[in-house]
RNA sequence: CGCGGGGUGGAGCAGCCUGGUAGCUCGUCGGGCUCAUAACCCGAAGGUCGUUGGUUCAAAUCCAACCCCCGCAACCA
């Protein structure tokens, strides 16, 4: 049984995120997103924990981590810390953070499992795959004789053993589970896919793998070792207790957060493994959207990648923390620019929320002495909260609920509007010129006071540490986190409360130096991430980040090669002879090049900026010892040599001056 | 018919589920104010809500068809 607590306990998760790769926006994102909830789900009397933590089991993990030259333990040890380690510079750590390579997970998995399968749902069965013998793995979609598309070699056909989950026995249940919870899959369009998804019939789900040695074994059943969806979806559930659950009585999870690319494991296979074993449903998955990127600033930097740090330097977090909220409708996809990023920092939070606690706070230091004024009748012209507040609260309080974070931030910001107007029409600086004005000064600053306190107190989710200083400048002196959104409504502010020292909390910033400072930063970084992809723990944590930074190579060398290794890639200048579009690929040319002693025919991805009738007569350089591969079911039998230019876009290499066909280059 | 997102004043977006004044931020122009972070306030210009058809007293919103853009995947040997 559950222990009893005096507050209702409120359990949410991030995704759990893969180490073969590092933190960029996008699952930051996702965190930001989860932390904003966890802290208004506390300010609403909610006894909160939340899990983060790492996905660090499969193929791919075991493949960087040889590259790395480190044990896939040592290699996902490594970079879990730096997931763990942002998280806490970026102020969004969970309460939990569970790794799937933890012990506690390990004992989850396999319970239950063992529950699953006491129940009927687990079968033995086999998979049927096209498997490289080399990398010991499976090529997902590849055909019979396709080659592995990592080391070139031909794939064989291979039939394993291994143990299936009975999905296809849990369709009418879900379907069911579903009508019976219409919020149990939000937004409402990722419903609706689930939904036709579920009823488009299940398939049963190979959940063990023999052929895969970094994962969690199967207990009793030796080779066999768990797949991914029967690992890292089990994570939120090893978080908080695992087999002994009901000690912490968190389970089960009030909400998943989920990107919406993972959507259909969350809301169809978790909440099957959790029926098939008897253990009570998470009650909501909600599906964010993705950031998209503005092409034409991000391209100069390469590869899109947006890493969160350099954005926290320059403009600190609560800037991204606003703009992710704000700007992106939670649910929907959402564009990320550096350009609206500032821009937002600058109008709302510099101009907006930080000038107006400058304006309030300075007038009540120089006319009052810095104690919060005492109001004498109510201001005519005040602002809508101060006479209808709880009814605005109430309102934006629902926003949140509903997670419409950028409504409920812009209702929060027309009151901040509201209380600037109100000082305009007011004008306090004038009423401090007159003695029979003193009362109405008095007033009007209260008022205005009061109306930034409670702007501060709604604001609190998205922007933590500034309005926890706004609320310590306006003299208050329990934490803003603990203040309880419910019981919060005008009037509370004390007359004679001595204010603190006024700090400005969001400097306006120089939007192009801003933009600059960020990218120049987030070079440095993802050198520094790619370094530490090949050798994880070269470096650790950000101070030594920006030191290694400074001393390593401008961009890491790859290995030196001897001339025999060359030598043995044979390029040769070939004639194109004759080439088409290849049917139904709009990349792909078919051509026909003359080598000399044979005419090969090649497939080349440089369609979009080369045309077949420009192509013919051309001189181009051939790789022609490479493994002969199918594209698009046409076989390629060599490779034509081309740049490839930042935007993408091929440039065939060729020669000035003339020469005969099938020379080699050497 | 691969999956998904989108087309709303100059830019970026909300509104669409639950039809009925097209809203927000930025930008432009004019004015005001001077407490404040060159900030704040007021006013103005600027929109065939992708196209066509349908439903309706009424459509940005519902229905149908079509056009265009963007991600991902397939296909860059």
């Amino acid at each position: 049984m559950s222990t009893p607590r005096a507050k209702p306990k409120y359990y949410l998760t991030t995704p759990l995120y893969y180490t073969n790769g590092l933190p960029h926006i996008g699952h930051t994102y996702s965190t930001i997103a989860t932390d904003v909830i966890r802290r208004y789900k506390r300010m609403r009397g909610f006894d909160v924990c939340m899990t983060t933590g790492t996905d660090e089991h499969g193929v791919n993990v075991e493949r960087s981590a040889k590259k790395a030259g480190k044990t896939p333990q040592e290699f996902s040890t490594a970079i879990a810390a730096q997931w763990r380690q942002l998280w806490a510079d970026l102020g969004v750590s969970g309460d939990e953070f569970i790794r799937t390579t933890d012990e506690r997970h390990h004992r989850t998995v396999q319970w239950l499992f063992k529950r699953c399968r006491a129940n009927g749902f687990i079968e033995k069965g086999h998979y049927t795959g096209q498997y490289c013998v080399h990398d010991n793995a499976y090529v997902v979609d590849a055909g019979p004789g396709d080659p592995c598309p990592d080391c070139g070699r031909p794939t064989e056909t291979v039939t394993e053993d291994n143990y299936f989950f009975k999905l296809s026995e849990f369709q009418q249940r879900l379907l069911d589970f579903y009508a019976a919870n219409p919020d149990f899959i939000r937004p409402e369009s990722r419903r609706n896919e689930v939904l036709s998804f579920v009823q488009g019939g299940l398939r049963n789900l190979s959940i063990t793998r023999t052929t895969i040695r970094w994962g969690i074994p199967v207990p009793g059943e030796a080779p066999h070792v768990f797949y991914v969806w029967f690992d890292a979806l089990i994570g939120y559930l090893s978080a908080v207790g695992g087999p002994e659950f009901e000690e912490r009585g968190l389970w089960p999870a009030d909400l998943h957060v989920v990107g919406k690319e993972i959507i259909r494991f969350h809301a169809v296979y978790w909440p099957a493994f959790l029926m098939a074993a008897d253990l009570p449903l998470p009650r909501q998955i909600w599906a964010h959207g993705w950031l998209l990127f503005d092409s034409e600033k991000m391209s100069k930097s390469r590869g899109n990648v947006v890493r969160p740090r350099p954005i926290a330097q320059v403009l600190g977090v609560e800037a991204l923390r606003y703009y992710l909220l704000r700007e992106i409708v939670f649910g929907q996809d959402g564009s990320f620019s550096y350009d609206a990023l500032v821009g937002r920092y600058n109008s709302d939070l510099a101009n907006g929320l930080g000038n107006l606690a400058s304006r309030t706070l300075t007038m009540i230091g120089r006319y009052f002495g810095g104690e919060i004024p005492k109001p004498s009748t109510g201001d005519p012209n005040a602002p809508g909260w101060a006479d209808s507040s709880s009814e605005a609260l109430a309102r934006i309080m629902q926003l949140y609920e509903k997670f419409n974070f950028s409504v409920a931030l812009e209702a929060i910001w027309e009151q901040v509007a509201a209380i600037d107007k109100f000082l305009t029409v007011e004008k306090p600086w004038t009423l401090a010129e007159k003695p029979e004005d003193r009362d109405r000064l008095a007033t009007v600053l209260y008022t205005a006071a009061e109306g930034l306190r409670l702007v501060t107190a709604l604001a609190h989710p998205v922007l933590p540490e500034s309005t926890e200083k706004i609320w310590q400048q306006l003299g208050q002196t329990e934490p803003l986190k603990a203040v309880q959104l419910d019981l919060i409504c005008w009037g509370q502010l004390k007359p004679g409360t001595k204010i603190g020292k006024l700090e400005g909390v969001f400097p306006r910033v120089e939007k192009s130096e801003a933009i600059e400072r960020i990218e120049a930063m987030e070079q440095e970084e993802n050198k520094v991430q790619e370094q530490k992809m090949v050798a994880p723990d070269a470096t650790a944590g950000p101070a030594a980040a920006g030191a290694a930074a400074a001393t390593a190579p401008a961009t890491p060398v790859p290995a030196k090669i001897g001339i025999d290794d060359f030598m043995k890639v044979e390029m040769r200048v070939g004639l194109v002879k004759s080439a088409e579009r290849v049917a139904g690929a709009d990349r792909l040319l078919q051509v026909q090049v003359d080598i000399g002693d044979e005419v090969r025919q090649i497939v080349a991805g440089i369609a979009l900026a080369y045309k077949p009738e420009d192509l013919v007569g051309r001189k181009v350089v051939v790789v022609t010892n490479l493994q002969p591969r199918k594209l698009r079911g046409v076989e390629s039998n060599g490779m034509i040599v081309a740049a490839s230019t930042a935007d993408g876009s091929p440039v065939l290499a060729g020669f000035l001056e003339d020469v005969p066909v099938g020379a080699r280059l050497k």
